[in-house]
DNA sequence: GATGAGAATGAACGCTGGTTCATTCCGAGC
DNA sequence: GCTCGGAATGAACCAGCGTTCATTCTCATC
């Protein structure tokens, strides 16, 4: 009978099954894109080829062009991803009405920039490889700004609601600049150097500064 | 007679000379590594191919591998050149004996930091470029590695020179992170959405940043 | 089962880019 | 002014990559 094995679940990373396989589209392009991401994590943004990411998803070489457009499409379809998922991360948490202090929103915040989800190796790879050539290409640059607008504003609303809520004259546009720029440097370090910088140390750090904005003066 | 245009500085952008000119080696590299840079900055560092690097620099095609080992040996000079430019500013900052107190001594590494020599946009897009693909290689990484640890150690000593000075019982260690942290990502900032943070409001950020920590609690 | 629409394959193609090297020609030294 | 070592050139070469498409094979439908 020899029960064929088959993926357990939808999206997977590559089950050396090899019987040949018709999926959704749907399906077919997030096994690319997840490929795509763990290449760019091993090899860089500037190494990554076709064969690689179709043998690392474990599909043959021209699968890539017949769900995408070409390999570009792909590495922008994978930005859009990463960023896709992040931006809802945080929506979830900023606009959650249950609950009820600006600070707990705060602490949730920190706890899911700091979270293993977020700051898994290969979605900071990611991440960066792309931020990384993002000056020199529009499409990069343009999905970068657009998620960072989205989030510079979740976070300063979020910011002035604690400042109201402590009492604390601040000037939220300011804060809230300093506050992103702190976990970018913070993610950087986390990717670079994961022996020095930890997730608990950089919640830390993050901590110290947010401490010194609100309680200082 | 007709006198030949040459040069004005040893170093220079290409200027268009039609006549074949023979210089030093040590010339003919950093005509080369400045004109990588100008590359990296403008199209990409994947997108970088040694006959526009030598287009740019107004040069032969042959002429990279002729005073480079190849294209790689090209960038990772680039990448040392960067970082070693750096490193040298910090220094002359951080150990110059004309600063009487620490705090001054601060003072002028933030306005160092934010001078328009080191945020010059193709400097910032060029060291964002290997730090995107520095995960990937080994050999970028340690070059950025042994950088960000040099100027690390500088800016402790600094914070625990400050914090004796102003009495305050401050951890340079947590503090130094955070600090590089924060830099880091108002530079990333700065070359990534120049129209809303530039170099004056990054340093308002950084000083707020400064004075939370050392004047809370 | 049989069948057809179309998903998946992978060999082949053309192009791009790094590298090489025969040739050119500069310029220091005599 | 001549000469010669070697710096500079740029055309040619070849490996590797993205893309294409004829062919194969799957599976929903009947």
């Amino acid at each position: 009978m020899s029960a064929r094995r088959v993926p357990t679940s939808i999206v997977s990373k590559p089950t050396p099954s090899k019987k040949r396989q018709i999926l959704p589209r749907a399906v077919r392009r997030e096994q690319l894109i997840l490929a795509t991401m763990r290449c760019i994590a091993r090899l860089g943004l500037s190494s990554v080829t076709l064969s690689q990411v179709t043998k690392e998803a474990g599909l043959s070489q021209g699968i890539a062009n017949l769900h995408f457009a070409g390999k570009e499409d792909l590495l922008v379809e994978t930005l859009r991803f990463v960023t896709g998922e992040y931006n809802r991360g945080q929506v979830q948490i900023l606009e959650d009405p249950a609950f009820g202090l600006a600070s707990e929103r705060l602490a949730a915040l920190v706890a899911f920039q700091f979270s293993r989800s977020v700051t898994e190796e290969t979605k900071m790879a990611v991440w960066f490889a792309f931020y990384g050539e993002a000056k020199s290409r529009p499409t990069y640059k343009t999905i970068c700004a657009q998620a960072d607008a989205r989030a510079a504003r979740l976070v300063r609303q979020l910011f002035a609601d604690v400042a109201q809520e402590l009492g604390r004259p601040i000037d939220p546009v300011m804060v809230a600049e300093g506050y992103i720029a702190l976990i970018d440097g913070l993610w950087l370090s986390l990717l670079l150097a994961p022996k020095k910088m930890t997730r608990a140390k950089a919640k830390r750090v993050a901590w110290t500064h947010l401490n010194g904005v609100f309680l200082s003066l």
